[in-house]
DNA sequence: TGCCAACGATGACAAAAGTCGATGTTTTAG
DNA sequence: CTAAAACATCGACTTTTGTCATCGTTGGCA
């Protein structure tokens, strides 16, 4: 499992990596079930995880448990509550496995100690930080004018995988819909 | 109008801070009038500015001229499009002032500079993109959910002086609700 | 394997949001 | 200072979205 995050990593940073063996020591293989809350808002989020394989599901949720989904995540990227991960504040998000899944996680400790030890891991962080802000940042622009119609239209056309994978009702919390609109219009085109 | 950022920078990282002369000496001062574009979408992003006064809209607009605000930032915080200024792609987004501003930038050289020789730098830089990539979950998160009118209220709740400070219209566009339904919610408050 | 809970689809209706045109008011360049 | 443009509000109307109840299907777990 730890052979496709040195590949990963290889691909984004080169081949010329001093300590990747190090760095990969501090990562932990997990595998989950499905439906396992890996970070709960509230707590500490204590890992960040690359997905080898599987699918995580990003969301919060409010008094009378209605739930929105900020980001579903497939095998190939980092998934983490970044904010609570790097302070050390209570988590504002809840990550759940929605399969089963085969993730890398590394630990506060070990990925403070290598940001500060080794400098290309530090990238690594940035790279990681960054691709999460573009993709918020994206979100943001893209989302809040599209109407629900439009929206189902961009999932299938940049993310259609999703649309088979995973359950119409999470698609609906992730495109901001009410699952029956979403029902209805899907079945429209 | 350096005095601002020196105190800004010293109270993020505190007062121990080597070669902060040296970084202040890469900012210049701007003034500028209102409605001056900053950041074009298509363009790279040349500079970050720090807003030591004024008022700035980051947005996106579409074929039709549909504005879309994502921030509207006031003095004491950062702004730039940051993606673009990273990687020195095109913007996707245009900042614009929406009053007379006084601002200092950095351009994307001196920054790079500052990024690898000054560490304490590096850690300035952290801190503008987690701040910025914070901002931008709540924001998805919170609004997602919302209808019309808990926008406004938040609006009332979290930002107040803003409804006084810039248009109706610009409002509507930030809350992402049209502008004749946010007056007239508004009005029945 | 079989049962139960969760899921997905759909019709009827309610509520929210958007559109458009008209009108009076502010702003702002010149 | 003034004319033109942009802005804010409002009523009437349309469209979109949400809600609720129902019903057949599916799939996960004992």
């Amino acid at each position: 499992m730890i052979a496709i995050l040195r590949q990963h990593i290889i691909d984004r940073l080169g081949n010329d990596i001093d300590n990747l063996d190090l760095v990969l020591s501090h990562f932990e293989p997990v595998k989950t079930k499905r439906n396992q809350i890996l970070v709960a808002q509230g707590e500490v989020c204590q890992y960040v995880y690359f997905i080898a394989k599987g699918c995580l599901q990003v969301y919060t949720y409010d008094q009378e448990a209605n739930e929105t989904t900020r980001d579903i995540v497939i095998e190939g990227t980092w998934c983490s509550e970044l904010s609570s991960f790097g302070t050390g504040n209570p988590a504002t998000e809840n990550i759940r496995t929605i399969e089963p899944c085969e993730l890398l996680a590394i630990d506060r400790q070990s990925f403070k100690k290598l940001v500060e030890s080794v400098p290309q891991f530090d990238k690594v962080y940035k790279q990681i930080l960054e691709a999460s802000y573009n993709n918020s940042v994206y979100r943001i622009n893209t989302f809040m004018t599209l109407t629900a119609l439009e929206r189902i239209k961009w999932l299938m056309q940049f993310r259609p995988k999703l649309m088979t994978r995973v359950s119409s009702k999470l698609i609906a919390s992730y495109l901001g819909i009410n699952k029956d609109v979403y029902s209805r219009l899907k079945a429209k085109l």
